[in-house]
DNA sequence: GCCACTTGTTAACGAGCTGTTAAAGAGATA
DNA sequence: TATCTCTTTAACAGCTCGTTAACAAGTGGC
């Protein structure tokens, strides 16, 4: 269920922030954390999450401060507050910025979890009208991301869950490189060795999936990433 | 904000229970006391509100209870737990039965208020409830939400109440995905493992039941959910 | 051309997901 | 209380897909 869902936990103290980090990914979530609000923000920007998890006394930038940024950056995403401040007026103004919760430590894991899951229940109810192309043209093939299909001659194809995002990145920056780090980044929240050699057996399995089309190919720029070669670049809605 | 917003606050503390009302009704709630889990249960099914407060402690029925009853007669209201029972066992019983908060006494007024109007705040943003159909042709089948019956060749069948609510599910996303989540979200109102088993029942019946037309059939997506494959998509009222 | 490193490709393992049936449980009815 | 109906839980078989490994081939610096 929390599969793939992305948290981004800004907090300062180093072992709790890894406590919580090993129990949130056992629970399969994809978790990046921070330990102050400036990188926090820098995270926030490059990358994207389903929630934010922050502490309010953090170096500099304070959780407050950092939720109205964030807020500024994207005016859906939730975040909530974790924190050993239980004073009233903290709480108050943790709602004030737009929390979707206020929760004191010490905290039980479990009900942290609860509460994260309520969150993202909710979440996922509105169906985020996304901006974003979710259907392209390839040359003679179509490939429907929210289908979850490629199609070529009235013939479709499932793509599994994988071979979906690596395509749908490849398919939004066609005729562009679409750069190693950023994709294994975008698709696995995080980045080591054996992620990118995963990420290779996939382009590879596309390319054989896309052969039918000579025009279509998906070019390999030596140590920066790949390039998704399309003839003449359309894409539906 | 909150103007005539309906609030159902099941607690069998009369002081309390006043204390409550007459705050949140000096907030502009319209609010609805009840001393028990029976009469609780009688107002929310006349009535309807827009959220619920619950005691855990009640005579008869008690908090936990009555949330699965009123989750049996709508599946989107929110409500929360309100109680001095703070053992993580019950909080996260509250949460396991769908609650979006549980808050334990002594708790303040003002916080009760801000994480009431972040229940609400989610559940406005939610979808106008559009008409739906209740009515499909499959193949040669036909199947009536309303009736909740499903039809071949002059025979009829009477489906289940879970059955009816996962084929109409199905339908409404034919030869689109229905993801596992969503389904088990919006049939229960919350989510685990065992529901999600369930859900898996009702799928492997169906199936049985529309195996009499070839052209119709229910794919797994793998970790995503399902698609009712429908040759000649067309939909009554 | 030689070397270190990156990329291409295939195959296989295993964790975890799904299909199905049956038993247990819960709720309604009488 | 006994009975019936429907849903949930359990159990087990079978399957899927992401990862890892292994090796081949390509790249570019020197």
């Amino acid at each position: 269920m929390s599969e793939n869902q992305r948290l981004l936990i800004v907090e300062d103290d180093i072992h709790l922030g890894f406590l919580l980090m090993e129990f949130l990914e056992s629970e399969k979530f994809n978790v990046k954390l921070c330990r102050d609000g400036q990188s926090g923000l820098m995270s926030f920007k490059k990358e994207s999450f389903d929630l934010c998890i922050l502490d309010v006394m953090l170096p500099q930038t304070d959780g407050f401060c950092l939720a109205r940024q964030i807020r500024k950056e994207d005016k859906e995403v939730p975040f909530l507050f974790l924190t050993a401040r239980s004073m009233k007026e903290d709480k108050l103004q943790g709602f004030a910025v737009g929390a979707e919760d206020y929760i004191t430590k010490p905290f039980d894991e479990e009900e942290l979890l609860c509460r994260i899951q309520v969150i993202l229940r909710r979440q996922a109810q509105q169906q985020i009208p996304e901006e974003k192309p979710t259907s392209f043209d390839l040359g003679r093939y179509h490939f429907d991301y929210n289908k979850q299909e490629l199609c070529i001659e009235g013939h479709s194809r499932r793509l599994t869950e994988k071979e979906n995002e690596v395509l749908r990145l490849l398919c939004l920056k066609q005729n562009q490189i679409l750069k190693r780090d950023e994709a294994v980044e975008k698709i696995y929240g995080r980045h080591d060795y054996f992620l990118g050699r995963s990420f290779d057996v996939f382009i590879s399995r596309l390319r054989k999936m896309l052969r039918q089309d000579k025009s279509i190919r998906i070019e390999n720029v030596f140590k920066v990433g790949f390039i998704l070669h399309v003839q003449n670049p359309q894409q539906g809605h």
